[in-house]
This record gives structure tokens, sequence and C-alpha cells, in this order.
RNA sequence: GCUUCCAUAGCUCAGUAGGUAGAGUGCAGCCUUGGUAAGGCUGAGGUCACGGGUUCAAUUCCCGUUGGAAGCCCCA
């Protein structure tokens, strides 16, 4: 027998086993809010959660992300009940869930221990015992600030609710919350939970306010699938960029060198390498012409530009010479803008693309680097296209099928579009100019309705000057951050009165798209060593062959192989070391290297050798020439494995 | 930058309740010449991140600096 809590807290019961429509006639008719449920071969099997306020029918699951958001929202509150039951003096500020779990605001004297949040998880699984069913209550804004009298946080937020209309509470046992639900029915129904971490964060998520300390927990009804979550977030730790990068030697850092700036070894420099010329070769193609900028500037450049007022505090402070202020440019466009003031352009001469593998500089905070994710000095892969606002569109559709052709050469699946707007209110971060906001953002939302990309809007994640296409990647440790961008600039023109001469003989002035498809080299590096855990395509990989001697006696053949294989600019190396062929084969194996040669003394006497790929173990003896063809056929293709 | 935590051999980590340290792996030498995921022996390697303080004595306790981790803030 199942419950079910009706709107007006009164409880039906339904049979276990009752199909989805008789439910769905028993909520409609009395109104409730409810429901999730386990469905198994149309069968309702178990109600689990009562969900919905507004008396919709929703029948759902734990996959269901409304179900999981309700689940994981009532195991907040569970622990934020536990931590008012071991510290009475602590406040409670917000509870939410997340996108993985929910997490707890606390502000208290000391920030949690280890051992307290020990003892905070033992306190929830006895709640949990104790099977409260929670209530659901609602009072006016009066009775609001009285319940909650006690609780400075919770007072700030029923100020800001508007006057009128109710306020929900949610209550389980001794613990009550100012709360929009939804959650499930009772403390019980939760059945395997896990602290995951604690640490300070802002009020609000504002610098300004008071730091409180944040719990971060997940929940599951099995602890199968907790433990299956927990195996997956130590999966994610093992393909975790920085990781694999000091595993494979793809980079390193040095305190002597300092935060942020991380230094390429031979391995990840090749990578880069083949990054770079990859992408200038594909832009080439399109017609974009290449600079060089040099990476030291007057100040007066972004004065100029207008970045100085938004960004100078993410900028490395000025140096003072002689007569001049020179400052790290943080990025590049104000140098693209007067090359192309250089000189005078016709509209036949449009669009202009200027490309540059820029190296930009940017004081980020200490907290926020993280390998090559954040670094203080990055290379991005820019350009900025001079265009008439008619040829905006198609340009940017060419911008955008540039985008998607590459993620297609690298295999790229994960990744969402977001379209980065303004904060109307934000009159600082934000260039001052409603109409040309609004005509931007227009354009763009057009444009991408047009190519049929499906994407979200962000509000406050634009560039100072104008709206951006971001392409989105979640990274192993769960950053978004964004790889590719496309962004709509009408301001710089302006700033450097940029000028065309149109049709009619006279100037007009001309739109720049700023553009970034591999962002910088060096996130896109950090990207693509967690996309690939490591194991990177043949055409990428830093070494693409390793030659394994059996024994001293094909040493000569295999340097031999190695040389003509470097002929052919395929990466090869041979380990000659005096070891067995297995422990050689484990160490290649285990530093993914796409292929192996094993060569003894038949394939000398035959002039072969004997094939172990990456992903198909040993595929026997082929001729040298076979091989190298097969090779260079795959790196031209940029075959993925 | 903020809150918390961390820093021991090239790497991954033990350890010292305050008396200057160990494993595995890697590296070097020797034996072994071995056919598709770890052969054996021997050896070298550490100012226990850096700078102060407390103490007879600090790698260990305290403070600061640098670097790192998680999250917050901020961003390619």
């Amino acid at each position: 027998m199942i419950k079910i809590i009706l709107k007006d807290d009164s409880k039906m019961e339904v049979q276990e086993g009752i199909t989805i429509l008789e439910v769905a006639q028993k909520i409609s008719e009395g109104l409730a809010r409810i429901a999730m449920a386990g469905i198994v071969d149309g069968e309702v099997k178990d109600l689990r959660y009562v969900l919905n306020n507004d008396c919709k029918l929703e029948i759902l699951t734990f996959d269901e992300e409304a179900g999981k958001k309700a689940y994981w929202h009532t195991t907040s509150h569970i622990m934020a009940q536990a931590v008012k039951r071991l510290f009475p003096d602590a406040k409670i500020a917000i509870g939410p869930a997340i996108d993985e779990g929910f997490y707890y605001d606390f502000d208290v004297e000391k920030p949690f221990t280890d051992e307290d949040k020990a003892n905070i998880e033992e306190e929830m699984k006895k709640i949990i015992k104790e099977d409260l069913p929670i209530e659901r209550f609602v009072l006016s804004k009066k009775e609001a600030l009285e319940l909650m009298k006690d609780e400075p946080y919770k007072v700030e937020l029923i100020e800001e609710l508007p006057e009128g209309e109710e306020i929900s509470f949610y209550r389980q046992g001794d613990f009550t919350d100012l709360c929009a639900g939804p959650h499930i029915v009772s403390t019980g129904k939760i059945k395997s939970i896990k602290i995951l971490s604690s640490s300070g964060a802002y009020w609000k998520g504002s610098e300004k306010n008071k730091m409180l300390q944040r719990i971060y927990g997940i929940s599951f009804p099995k602890a199968s699938l907790l433990q299956e979550h927990l195996d997956l977030l130590e999966e994610a730790r093992q393909r975790d960029h920085r990781k694999i990068g000091k595993e494979q030697e793809l980079f390193m850092t040095h305190e002597l060198v300092g935060s942020g700036l991380p230094m390429y070894l031979p391995n990840g420099a090749t990578i880069r390498r083949i990054l770079e010329r990859y992408i200038a070769d594909k832009e080439t193609a399109l017609d974009y012409k290449h600079v060089y900028t040099p990476s030291l500037a007057n100040v007066d450049l972004y004065k100029t530009s207008g970045h100085w007022d938004h960004y100078k505090d993410d900028m490395f402070p000025v140096m003072k010479m002689e007569n001049e202020e020179l400052v790290l440019r943080p990025m590049n466009c104000p140098h693209h803008m007067l090359i192309y003031k250089n000189k005078l352009h016709s509209y036949r001469d449009l669009p202009i693309r200027i490309g540059e593998l820029a190296h930009d500089f940017r004081y980020e905070s200490s907290g926020s680097v993280c390998g090559l994710e954040r670094v203080r000095e990055m290379c991005q892969n820019d350009a900025h296209i001079f265009v008439t606002p008619e040829q905006i569109k198609e340009v940017f559709e060419e911008v955008v099928k540039l985008i998607l052709s590459v993620y297609e050469d690298f295999g790229f699946n994960n990744y969402t579009f977001r379209l980065s707007l303004r904060d109307k209110n934000d009159k600082e971060k934000y260039f001052d100019n409603d109409e040309m906001w609004d005509n931007a953002e227009a354009q763009l939302r057009e444009i991408l309705t047009e190519l049929g990309i499906e994407y979200y809007e962000a509000e406050g994640e634009a560039a100072f000057y104008g709206p951006k296409l971001d392409v989105q990647i979640k990274t192993a440790i769960g950053h978004d951050v964004t790889i590719s961008t496309c962004q709509l600039d009408f301001l710089l023109p302006q700033r450097f009165e940029l000028e065309y001469i149109g049709e009619d003989g006279k100037a007009h002035r001309p739109v720049v798209i700023h553009r970034a498809i591999l962002g910088t080299f060096d996130r896109f590096l950090s990207f693509l060593i967690e996309e690939y855990k490591g194991a990177f395509p043949l055409w990428l990989a830093p070494t693409q062959v390793k030659i394994l001697p059996i024994t001293d006696n094909q040493h000569e053949y295999a340097h031999k192989l190695k040389e003509e294989f470097m002929k052919k600019g395929i990466r090869v190396e041979v380990d000659d070391r005096n070891e067995k062929t297995g422990y050689k084969i484990r160490e290649a194996q285990l530093s993914k290297v796409p292929y192996m040669l094993i060569v003894g003394a038949k394939e000398v006497e035959e002039e072969t050798v004997s094939v172990r790929s990456r992903e198909g173990g040993d595929e026997g003896s082929i001729s040298k020439k076979v091989f190298i063809d097969r090779v260079i056929e795959e790196i031209e293709n940029k075959k993925l494995s």
C-alpha cells in the first residue's frame, strides 16, 4: 500500500501495481501535489516522491531531472537539520539541489572539520531512520518573518519576497525551512547519502558579503547508485589533464617560474605544434591572413580601445619606462584594429580576416589558475573579421561551420552552444548603449535560429563590447569552461574609427567579429587530454610508433627503421633498453603509444615488422612498406581511434 | 583574492607522540638475449618546499612566504 499526500494534507492510498492511468485519475480527482513513481512495464511500483506544488500531474522516475532535484533537495534539508542539531548556533542560508547533488550554506563560528562532517553524516542517517514525514504549509509574510526571526538569512530572503503572496515552508520533525519545494514524502525515503566536501562560499555569491561554510553532498535511492556515482568521480580524477600531463610528460610547472605559467615539455609541445599548424592551415584555406604583433603595448592602446576601463584589474601592472607606460597585453584585438586601419579599404575587400596565434597575459586570481585550463600567459587562436553590416550573417555562419568541422575532426560530441548576453542592470561591466546591444543580440538570435543551432542563453556572460556565441564544455573535474567563441562587436570599430569605402563612395563603419576556434591552445590541449584520456589519435600522438627490438641483435635494424620512418615524418622511438619484450610492451601500452613494432630475428630476416596497436593488440607481421603507407594514410585522414 | 586543506627521493606515498627518515616505482651498473602487459642482483638519490619563532634539540609545534588541491568570486 502506498500513501499519496494530497494538497489538503489528507492521504489517499493506492495499491501497488495499479496503472499509470489509474493513478492519474486518482490524482486529478484529488488534486494531489504528487508524485514520483517507479514504473515497471507500465505499472506503478513505488510512489516514492511527492513533487508538484501546483497540482499538475507528473509521474517521474529518479532518472528524471525533477525527481532527482526533489530527492537531493530533501537531502539538503536533512543535512541542515543535522547541522542544527549538532551546532545549534549555526545560522542556515540556502540549500538547493544542483546538477549533481546538493549543498547547504551555513554561517558558523568555525569552518567544519572532517570530524564535524563525519558527525553530520551520522546525524543525517539518524534523521533518515526516524523517517520523519515532510509537511508543507504556507504563511503570510508577517507570520513567516515571525517564524524565522532567529534565522537572519531566511529573514533577508523573506523580506525580498513579494507582499501578499503565500510563503511556503516545509517541516520535518524538529526542523522547518523556508522553501518553495518540492520535496519527497518523508526523510526515510532517502537511502544512501554521502557528504562530499566543504568550502567557503560568499552569501548570495558576492565577494562583498560574508563568507559562509558550504557543505556539498549527494544521495541516492540505492547504495549501488551511490557507489556508481563515486566510481564515476574517481574515473574523472583519473583523466584529469594535470595528472595525465605529468604522467605523459606533456607539461610541467615550477614555482620559480610562477603560478599559472606552465612549460610545455617535448611531448606537449609536439601536440601543440600540430594544433597550431592544423588550425592555421584551415584558416588559410578560408582566406584568413595571419599576422604577428607584439605582446607588449603602450597602455594608451587599451585606453583607446576601452579595455582599460573594463579590464585593468585583470591585467598585469603597468611598467613605467622613461616616458611611456607599457603593459603586457591581455588581448590583441586593438592590434588587429590598427592593422585594419593601416590602409584604406573598399567594400570589395571585405570581409577581411586577420588571424594570429597570439600570446596574451591575464592576471588570473591565484585561486582560479588550473593546470593548462586557466593560465596567466595563454596563446589564443585568435582572429578578427572585418565585415559590412550585410555580411554579418554569412560570416558568422562561416565561423560556426568552421567550429563544427574542427570538432568533427577531433570527434567531439559533448559540448553546448551558449549565447552569452549582457546583464542589462550592470552598466559598469558592459559598454552602455542599449540600442547597440539590443541590435547585436537580436541579430545573433536570428542567425542561430536560421542555422538551426541549439543553444541556451546566459545573462552576464558577454564581453564588455558585445554578445558572444560560446562553446561550453565540462572538464573532468566539472568546471564549465569556454572552448570556442564567436563575438559580435560594434564598439571597437567605433573606438578606432574604422572605415571602408562603400559602393556609394562614402565612408562606412565595418563590424568586427572576434573569434577563437580552438580558444587558447593551452585550454584546448587540457580539453584534448581529458577527452582522449591521454590516448591521442595517431595524428596527434607525441610518439606515433614505438619500435621494440627483442634482443640486442635487432638494434641496428630498429634504428634503421626509425630513420626511415623519421624521413617520412612519422614520430618514432626505439626502446633499446635491456628489458624483456613483455616489459617493453607493457610500458608502451601504458604510455598510450598508438603503434608498437616488435622486431626480432624473423622480422630482420624478412624486412617486416610485427604490429601491435593500442586498440587492437597483436596484429601480426607485415612488410614495413605496408605499415608505413597505412600509418601515413591514417595520419592524413586524422583517423580517430 | 576569499574559506579550508596540503607540501617527505624524479614519480606515488609510508613515517617520526620533537632526538635529521623508509617502501614501491623510476634511474645507474652487473647477470640475463628473453617473441606480445612487470626476469634477477647490486647501487646511487632527500638541508623532509623556503624564511623566521618556540625548544637543549624542529622534517614534526607556531607564524610568514611560495607552490598545490576543493569550492566561492572572476574568466579563453
